[in-house]
RNA sequence: GCCAGUGUAGCUCAGUUGGCCAGAGCAGCUGAUUUGUAAUCAGCUGGUCGGGGGUUCGAAUCCCUCCACUGGCUCCA
């Protein structure tokens, strides 16, 4: 007999050998029924495999998170199934679950898969799901699992295998359908009652560009089909808030063929958006002890071989611009660092300077790969709110997190709750791609992971290149409406650009010393930050943000001046707003208002000026009764002032 | 850059297996309407069907190529 110990600490005993589905139907067949894999002393596990030792159990259903991912990995078997008898000879890599659903990929060989094959597939899955064949596993030896795949002919599952020890091998079998794979799985297909096949992608296998490109397929299950429609609801949902749609309709910006892919045009109402977000961040950085500088959209090449990014990104970036005469060369300014450090060389800098904080709302124009542009989050020109704290070394860990403290200022004043501080540090396992000695690399290192950890933030540490080439950094990652994250603010610790370009600053010892520099940007770039925060309040922007905050509608061009003579009252307050001045009905102007997400319209016709008041009509909510001009001028401007968020 | 897909008017989309001068709604313009909380009516303008090349008696429809975009992969100073 074996105990088995239970989550509410209950403790009973059982034959040894049992499988915790054995252990879940002494307690209820209902339970039984609902669970997909069980927590066996932490490690998750197939319902049917023996427990053989006394053990702590818990039974996880839908609803937790690794059952879920249990039930999406088994999804990826099912579909691998399907695959198997649809393209005879196609060769497996792997099929992991992801936060929402599964891919796996394969090499079809020669054939070709599409959309339409997708529903077939489905189709397939559905009918082998009924089948309710059991996951059955099976320990195999090394020798018969190489002998296995062998035989099959699927060399990815021999790579897979070259990896493994034998005596922890294990073969999962469905159906007709054997995979190489440690599992667990769920007890059986029939639980997959709801199939869709999202897409098919490309992948380089092992996530190398050197290697084969595989055909990755992805898909979602559910185990019933009105979780599945509520998941496709919420797709759609996602885009209508999708920026790229947004900004179009919203008027903020465009691209144009002829000006460059990647080359966003912004027009007036982003523009005036943009501007407000800069105003903000200025403001901020003012009262920060920030010094606003401003440098150029070239620089000389020199400047680049010195700050290393010549020899790192060279290659890949905007070739340099020659000057016709003497032929000198000069690179678009791919970022603004190498420039501030030049600013900080202009004088002789003393310990008392420091820190000294050089902030730059950059342009910068970086090459990036045709496949990878992507609305306004991955575009060829951008603007940083750019800044280089030079500090001495004592100051670093207090500069780090009073930027810290910014960056969290500015996430607040717009909402962002669901952020994650993403620390990267150098790869483990190759140093090559960076420069400068150990001993600073592990000084920045520590700074930051120091800060964080003072600043209490959630946070993730990615220790596989993810290091800027110069520096670890902290990144802030926030989602966009479809879940996948985009990198906004980041701070990053520097101790090498400084040596680089030989900056000195005199110490209270009278001798010469080398600063450490902090690059930072709160918002990350304007383009990115506009995009993720469109999509943040889906176009609703709050009032201190909106491109127009105001729009008066007369009911009929009688009451013309009556509008007019607001519109200057609000003008003179620093109130944007406009008119619509166009002979249509009452109820198209509010309806054409109310979809260009303006927050406030004020209908003006015989009543409002007997009273001399207007109507207020707020977007999404409807009539909020009538006002004086004045009461409507102070309660926007609290609104302003407060930055009240559209909830 | 790689894999797959898409590209018809400013926007959203229709255009049967290649076949009369390529269509609709919205937007725009003109006129009428002077309007009370999400679409007033009528008329008109607007596209060498992403660019180039080819096949064909004939191409928006088929083929090649380039460009842009979409979903991924890779990359992201």
């Amino acid at each position: 007999m074996i105990k088995i110990t239970f989550p509410d600490g209950a403790v009973r005993e059982y034959e040894q050998g049992i499988s915790s589905m054995g252990i879940a139907k002494s307690i209820s067949e209902g339970l039984a029924r609902k669970i997909l894999v069980a927590d066996v002393n932490g490690e998750i596990w197939d319902l049917s495999r023996p427990i053989e030792t006394d053990s702590t159990i818990s039974f996880l259903s839908w609803g937790d998170e690794k059952a879920k991912s249990t039930f999406w990995h088994s999804s990826a078997h099912l579909m691998a199934e399907a695959v198997e008898e649809t393209f005879p000879g196609v060769k497996f890599w792997v099929g992991p679950p992801l936060e929402n659903g599964f891919y796996y990929d394969m090499d079809l060989g020669d054939q070709v898969i599409t959309e339409t094959d997708l529903i077939k597939l489905e189709k397939k899955m559905s009918e082998l799901a009924k089948q309710n064949n059991s996951f059955e596993r099976k320990p195999i030896s090394k020798a018969d699992a190489i002998h296995y795949f062998k035989k099959k002919g699927d060399e990815y599952k021999l790579d897979l295998l070259s990896n493994l020890e034998d005596g922890q091998i294990t073969l999962y079998t469905q159906g007709q359908f054997t995979d190489l794979c440690r599992g667990p799985h769920i007890p059986s297909t029939g639980f997959i009652k709801a199939i869709k096949l999202t897409n098919i992608a490309g992948a380089y296998w092992k996530g190398d560009e050197k290697n084969k490109m595989l055909t990755r397929i992805y898909g979602i299950t559910f185990p019933n089909q009105k979780e599945l429609d509520e998941y496709l609801v919420f797709l759609e949902e996602a885009k209508k808030r999708d920026h790229r749609k947004l900004g179009k309709e919203l008027e903020l910006f465009t691209f144009s063929e002829k000006v460059g892919a990647g080359l966003p045009l912004w027009l007036p109402k982003g523009a005036m958006l943009r501007g407000r977000l800069q105003d903000f961040m200025q403001k901020a950085q003012l009262e920060s002890g920030y010094l606003p500088v401003i440098t150029p959209h070239i620089g000389s090449k020199s400047l680049y071989v010195t700050s290393g990014h010549y020899e790192k990104y060279g290659a890949d970036s905007f070739q340099p611009i020659k000057t016709p005469v003497e032929g000198e060369e000069f690179l678009l300014k791919p970022m603004n660092c190498p420039h501030h450090c030049e600013i900080y060389k202009s004088s002789p800098r003393s310990y008392k300077d420091l820190p000294l904080r050089l902030a730059e709302f950059g342009t910068v124009y970086r090459y990036e790969q045709s496949g990878e542009l992507h609305g306004l989050t991955r575009v060829r020109g951008f603007t940083q709110d750019d800044a280089h704290l030079f500090c001495m070394p004592e100051q670093v860990k207090e500069e780090f997190i009073k930027v810290i403290d910014l960056v969290l200022y500015t996430f607040n004043a717009l909402g962002f709750t669901d952020y994650t501080a993403q620390i990267s540090l150098r790869d483990k396992e190759d140093r090559s791609k960076y420069i400068g000695s150990e001993e600073n690399w592990e000084l920045a290192e520590k700074a930051i992971v120091e800060a964080v950890e003072e600043k209490n933030l959630k946070n993730v540490v990615i220790e596989y290149g993810e290091a800027a080439f110069y520096g670890p950094k902290l990144d802030f990652m926030v989602r966009d409406a479809i879940g996948r994250k985009w990198q906004l603010g980041t701070i990053q610790v520097d101790y090498n650009m400084p040596e680089r370009f030989e900056l000195t600053y005199i110490g209270e010892d009278n001798a010469k010393h080398t600063p450490v520099m902090i690059h930072r940007a709160p918002f990350g770039s304007l383009e990115r930050f506009v995009a993720v925060l469109t999509e943040h309040c889906a176009g609703k922007f709050p009032m201190w943000l909106v491109p127009v905050q105001v729009k008066i509608l007369p009911i009929s061009d009688k009451f013309l001046p009556y509008a007019e003579n607001v519109l200057k009252q609000l003008l003179n307050n620093d109130i944007r707003a406009e008119i619509d001045e166009r002979a249509e009905k009452i109820g198209k102007k509010i309806r054409d208002t109310e979809l260009a997400k303006i927050p406030l319209m004020l209908i003006i016709g015989e009543k409002e000026i007997n009273e001399e008041k207007v109507s207020v009509r707020r977007q999404g909510k409807g009539d909020e009764g009538t006002k004086t001009v004045d009461e409507l001028i102070a309660q926007i401007k609290e609104e302003v002032n407060n930055r009240t968020l559209i909830d």
